[in-house]
DNA sequence: CTTAGGG
DNA sequence: CCCTAAG
């Protein structure tokens, strides 16, 4: 059979949703003995409106924009002898101008690590079913792929779908691996291989160029939305030389990362340690251009190390100060600062002290973060000094 | 593009 | 770290 077919199951169909076209699948309950159960892609008349139980004129989606949906697909639930590969193809060519094929790719790729780690996670076939009948709220019936019948035992809505208490049954009786509370999903629905989209709320921003229309859609569903964000950093930032005095915090921690940002490069940035050594250098870059030049010091102090941005050498710098400020008011006995800081990673004292100073020195208020006063008088912080 | 600020 | 609003 045709699975490329069923993807995209995008299409205006206004017609409400009904338990015998669950997800653009026809069930056949007829005469089918239950090894050759067939799901029938239907991709004349799916709608993804109907299935979420969702009006997408309410969001103001008109049909028009339904072909640049396309792009919060996802293709992650086929496994990798359904035609994956072609499904890309086809949809590399409808992507067309847009130059997304890497990050589409790492994406994929990424989905396809986690779609691995779900098939193998050996679940009886038999407790899998009891935990999707379970945790959809249904017994057997609809969601039955296995077996004798797809009896429609009533028709079940979006809000039936997507129960907290379901879905996080769901979340910890299969372990989806690192998957944020947006992207909880019934397993049943992942099992099944319906569900469209898996999306991040917070990577909408390459999706609502697009269709920004959907922006507050993908924010509270996010079914619908993807993890396409545009890598901004190159793939062998690892492997690029890095800094001689910073890198070492740990050589063997390299090549983990080198290795794990091969498969997901995008994704958030491999967090890394501020060494001893950085948050010198940053002292030190900051007492050379003062506050605010954080370009510069980057630029100067942090040339030779690939990551550390201005903004993460700025953050760094927001953390330190928190911490002083927090240390200071603890000041009684290193004893209790150890219980606080974790994990044997305490900053030293003199780094503190370092930190206050240049604090004090550029007349930024310190320690003025939102501390016990919510009030936005009192909070009102930052007087720069120098531009 | 840089900074600042909030998440 | 990430994202976004302002210059």
């Amino acid at each position: 059979m045709d699975w490329t077919g069923i993807v995209p199951p995008f299409g205006m169909d206004p017609r409400p949703y009904s338990p015998e076209t669950f997800a653009g699948f026809k069930c056949h309950s007829d005469n089918m003995s239950s090894d050759t159960k067939r799901m029938e892609p239907r991709h004349d008349n799916i709608s993804v409106d109907s299935f979420l139980g969702l009006s997408m004129e309410n969001m103001g989606i008109t049909s028009s924009k339904m072909d640049e949906f396309s792009l919060g697909l996802d293709f992650s639930f086929l496994p990798d002898d359904f035609g994956t590969s072609s499904a890309l193809d086809s949809w590399s060519k409808q992507d067309g101008e847009a130059g997304l094929k890497p990050e589409i790719l790492d994406g994929f790729l990424d989905e396809v690590e986690e779609v691995e780690h779900i098939y193998s996670s050996h679940l009886p076939e038999t407790q899998v079913k009891k935990e999707v009948s379970e945790l959809d709220g249904e017994p057997y019936g609809l969601m039955n792929f296995s077996s004798e019948s797809c009896s429609p035992s009533g028709s079940i809505g979006l809000s039936d779908w997507s129960k907290e208490t379901a879905v996080s049954h769901a979340e910890s009786s299969v372990k989806v691996k690192d998957e944020p509370e947006d992207d909880r999903k019934p397993l049943s629905t992942l099992l099944l291989g319906s569900w469209v989209g898996r999306g991040r709320s917070r990577n909408k921003n390459l999706l609502n160029t697009r269709c920004t229309r959907l922006d507050s859609f993908s924010e509270t569903k996010s079914c619908l939305s993807y993890d396409f964000r545009p890598r901004k950093e190159p793939m062998d930032d690892t492997l690029l030389s890095d800094d001689p005095i910073t890198s070492s915090e740990s050589e063997d921690d390299i090549s983990v990362t080198t290795i794990k940002s091969k498969i997901r490069t995008d994704r958030r940035k491999h967090h890394r340690m501020w060494t001893i050594d950085e948050v010198v250098k940053l002292l030190d870059g900051i007492s050379h251009f003062g506050l605010g030049k954080w370009t510069d010091i980057k630029n100067l102090f942090f040339h030779s190390s690939s990551h550390r941005t201005p903004v993460d050498i700025r953050d760094k710098w927001r953390n330190l100060l928190k911490a002083s400020c927090s240390n200071k008011h603890n000041g009684d006995e290193e004893g209790e600062e150890k219980r606080r800081w974790s994990a044997g990673r305490t900053i030293p004292k003199d780094i503190l002290h370092r930190v206050r100073e240049l604090a004090s020195l550029n007349s930024k208020s310190v320690c003025d973060f939102r501390g016990s006063s919510r009030s936005p008088s009192t909070s009102r912080k930052k007087k720069k000094k120098r531009g």
